[in-house]
RNA sequence: GGAGAGGUGACCGAGUGGUCGAAGGUGCAUGAUUGGAAAUCAUGUGUGCGGGCAACCGUACCGAGGGUUCGAAUCCCUCCCUCUCCGCCA
């Protein structure tokens, strides 16, 4: 099933990387250009275009730092014959050796200013860089052709027309999105009661079940996140419209923060920067978070009901790896979220991305989709995604493969486990009832307090 | 928001212009000693980049960014963060 990269990943090892494919560094992309222009070319021809220019950039600046270091070098050999000259006290000869070594030091600050505007061009082009897929991804155009790997559960007949979500929801009385959008616009929701509980319930349930029965240390992060954490995780520099970015006083501020578009954003950066050592791999994070998206480009699309908010409920499951667990720690997590969907007793199938499907950041990814008896369609509810060691080299994420052995890029993968919102809105679809009660899941039941949600009287 | 003190390697901590990638200690690793362990002694112990088959060599990094200087962990500027006291506050 796991065809193990191509045949070049092992003819040459690159020397200062994972060897892995799963990665667009420099060094690893000017070495295998076509290789990776191929991989790239899976996903779109666009995204193959975006290499032009990288291998040049990176051959100049190796040049560039041989250049510099030698005269670094230069000029550290004569600051220690300065040294010497400074102890013997000959003020004369110092003086006309600074005027030379002046000379020098001009010539080192030019070299070093040139590669760090060269190192920053390289860097720039290389995070507009989507993730490369995995040998294990389908190829397809668009998401039509993500093929599916299993239905489970039945999908419940009716004996009359179901109903909506939000038609549901507001017979019930728990959901109000005509106030909602009085006080906030468009794409915001108002729960009340039961269905303000329920939506806590199930927060409570899924960080429940993660930690107690799937191993999930849970966490509970800043809903805010500097710029830098949201290039870590790749939503930025491409995706900046999808976010709700924050200011105080200075619209341009460059320390402004971002609200987060899910709670992927600050799990994956808490180990940002750092070295684990082996054998607390792999980590394993369950967070429940309100998720912010201004969904720019998706109007007139959801328009109606819970599907696509601007905020949203999620309960987030993420985990760092060892490179060789992570296509078996795909399975492990894509089986974790699936298992709310069973608890809960909702009908849904599993999809893989095609590669053009994928998002911007991952090598290989499944969806959960949930069915929806109004619209007649699965939905999506969750997505799986293992991310090579894209997140990781953006957000400096390491391990320590041996105890003293040299630090290398580890994976990460998350999941939604699930998208609470839309947890919500299946439940009232699948399980509702020709008198306009929904009945609640069993594994609901003690936090509810009920097993059936009736009208308000 | 006001006043003050600080940010140095895994941790503690010295270092106010050159001999500092950085004393000393702790921790850790290996070896010696021991029946075994403790204690003790010795040696070693950061990361990135470039070169090299390798041993290794070079270079950069002392919160971040800029400046002064032939030369900056050390001096100057800006920013960020932490701590203490006061004020305000869920």
């Amino acid at each position: 099933m796991w065809a193990s990269g191509s045949a070049s990943a092992t003819d040459r090892p690159p020397r200062s990387f994972s060897e892995n494919l799963h990665m667009l560094d420099a060094r690893h992309v000017s070495e295998h250009l076509d290789e990776v222009r191929a991989q790239l070319a899976r996903r779109s021809p666009d995204d193959a275009a975006l290499l032009d220019g990288v291998a040049e950039l990176a051959k100049k600046r190796r040049e560039l730092v041989q250049k510099t270091e030698k005269l670094q070098m230069e000029r550290n050999a004569a600051s220690d014959g300065m040294a010497a000259l400074a102890k013997s006290g000959d003020r004369e000869a110092m003086q006309a050796r600074r005027e030379e070594l002046k000379k020098l030091s001009d010539e080192v600050k030019r070299g070093e200013t040139a590669l760090s505007e060269l190192e920053a061009a390289i860097s720039e082009k290389l995070l507009g860089i989507p993730n490369v897929p995995h040998a294990s991804v389908p190829d397809g155009k668009t998401d039509a052709d993500n093929p599916v790997l299993r239905v489970v559960g039945e999908v419940p007949k009716f004996d009359f027309k179901p109903k909506a979500h939000w038609e549901i929801g507001e017979a019930l009385g728990i959901l109000d999105l005509d106030r909602a959008a009085k006080l906030s616009g468009a794409r915001f929701s108002l729960l009340f009661g039961a269905g303000a509980r329920l939506e806590r319930a199930l927060a409570t349930f899924m960080l429940d079940l993660h930690t107690r029965e799937h191993g999930y240390t849970e966490v509970y992060p800043p809903f805010m996140v500097k710029a830098e954490a949201l290039r870590g995780t790749g939503n930025l520099p491409k995706f900046e419209a999808d976010l709700f970015k924050t200011y105080r006083g200075d619209p341009n501020d460059k320390d402004a923060l971002y609200l987060i578009p899910t709670a992927e954003v600050p799990v994956t950066n808490v180990h940002a920067g750092e070295i684990i050592e082996a054998d607390e791999l792999p980590i394993a994070y369950a967070a429940y978070s309100p998720c912010f998206r201004s969904e720019a480009g998706s109007y007139g699309r959801d328009v109606r009901g819970l599907i696509r908010q601007h905020q949203f409920d999620k309960v987030e499951i993420v985990r760092f790896c060892a490179p060789e667990d992570g296509p078996a720690q795909l399975e492990l997590l894509t089986g974790h979220a699936e298992n709310v969907l069973k608890r809960l007793g909702l009908a849904y199938r599993v999809v893989e991305h095609v590669t053009a499907d994928l998002t911007f950041s991952s090598t290989k990814s499944y969806d959960l989709e949930v069915w929806l008896p109004s619209q007649e369609a699965y939905r999506e509810i969750s997505s799986c995604s293992w991310f090579g060691d894209f997140q990781a080299r953006r957000a400096q994420i390491r391990y320590r493969p041996e105890p003293k052995g040299k630090p290398r890029l580890l994976h990460t993968l998350n999941g939604s486990g699930l998208a609470i919102g839309r947890t919500w809105l299946a439940i009232l679809e699948q399980f509702q009832q020709k008198d306009g009660s929904v009945l609640v899941p069993e594994a609901l039941r003690a936090f509810m307090g009920t097993e059936r949600l009736v009208p308000a009287k």
